[in-house]
DNA sequence: GTGGTCTAGACCACC
DNA sequence: GTGGTCTAGACCACA
């Protein structure tokens, strides 16, 4: 469900929230779904627990997690609008990845064609 | 001829990097030019020679730059070559942006919005 | 483990390198094994940390070691290759000290007591 | 007459002077011989002529190199046994490459089979 | 003048 | 605990 990248610069508690937020956003998880514990996850993506952990404390204290004591971590009512938020995040990134792409160099005719190849790989 | 933005997470160094091998991609140098010597960039930029330092030394040995000892550094022959390697890097990293970018729930019309958004902030 | 000669004219950070690469060629380091954490082994070797986190750096990059954030620096997969590798620059800086001797007119009977001699010294 | 390794890590007026010891410990330059003129010198292996003035400077001061005002630098009667005594440099110097390419990993086996190598390249 | 190495120590982020 | 970046400044060697 979840896939983690361990050389990218981002941290990996940041990718584990954003993976999580998309999958809200794009309908594959609903308020009330449960999400894996932390030791399940940690053992699956073979990663510290300790950052799994980190990844949903921030995640509840931002409203998108509920802890519900000794059964574990659901997706809260206010899921889908939390990962509305976050979606702000990720268009910085995309327009920093941009600006920086033209920077080395790269025209805006390439950055389109690289749009248009990221549309085709996807289907 | 070289702008650094302290605040971007991205290092100062890879600025200086980056900076470089699009200077060389767009033609404004050329292999056999001198570029400025470490203390004077430093100086000029505002920042500590050392991290300049690490800029020039990390492009000495991907082969970007030549240094010829106690005159300075210069635009390697194989510089070109080297820099469109640094352009493919920036395209697989944009690519890469816009995939995590579809992941996280934003949809295509958005990922053009922001490239054209892009656009408009760097005129 | 690592010895390091601070009156030598080869700098640190080159002959931390170098001690890694033997260490490895000579099977007594293995890919997946931790190397010493950066503070620990400049405390052992009476080093600034600087000097070999730039060690370090310098073996990740070439794909010697790995870094795993916040957890240390390991041995990689493809370390023994890189040992390899490194062998065959040192047997090229060889061949070339060899001839070098041999310009500045050094007899064939000298170089060969100048291995013995190396031999005996070093036990 | 004399080549130089502009990359090599040893200082360019130590190979010029090097390499003069050698022509004279092989008998291709004897004293009383003419060496080029620093300025020709420094066209033919295209480097500063300060660097050349430097390594005639010193080969003056040791004594191996006479200078004549107005003529030129000429092998000094002593050249052979100051040629000889340079030797010892070299010696130390294959010393150090030998102990080097052992803590890199290579074997003695290797050593040898490396100066036997050597020797037939220069036949 | 140039670059190279090293030290000392601060600060940040990740695990 | 770990590594990464950056600063400040000393010292050396080469051209």
């Amino acid at each position: 469900m979840i896939t983690i990248d361990a050389h990218s610069p981002v941290p990996i508690y940041e990718q584990v929230k954003t993976e999580l937020h998309g999958l809200v956003a794009r309908g594959m998880l609903k308020p009330g779904d449960q999400v894996p514990a932390i030791r399940v996850l940690s053992q699956t993506l073979l990663v510290n627990p300790n950052t799994i952990a980190r990844a949903y404390r921030e995640l509840v204290m931002e409203g998108f997690l509920e802890t519900r004591r000794g059964e574990g971590n659901y997706i809260s009512a206010q899921a889908r609008s939390r990962a509305n938020d976050s979606l702000d995040g990720s268009r910085k990134q995309l327009l920093e990845a941009i600006l920086s792409a033209r920077r080395a160099g790269l025209g805006w005719k390439e950055v389109l064609l690289i749009v248009q190849k990221a549309k085709g790989e996807e289907a």
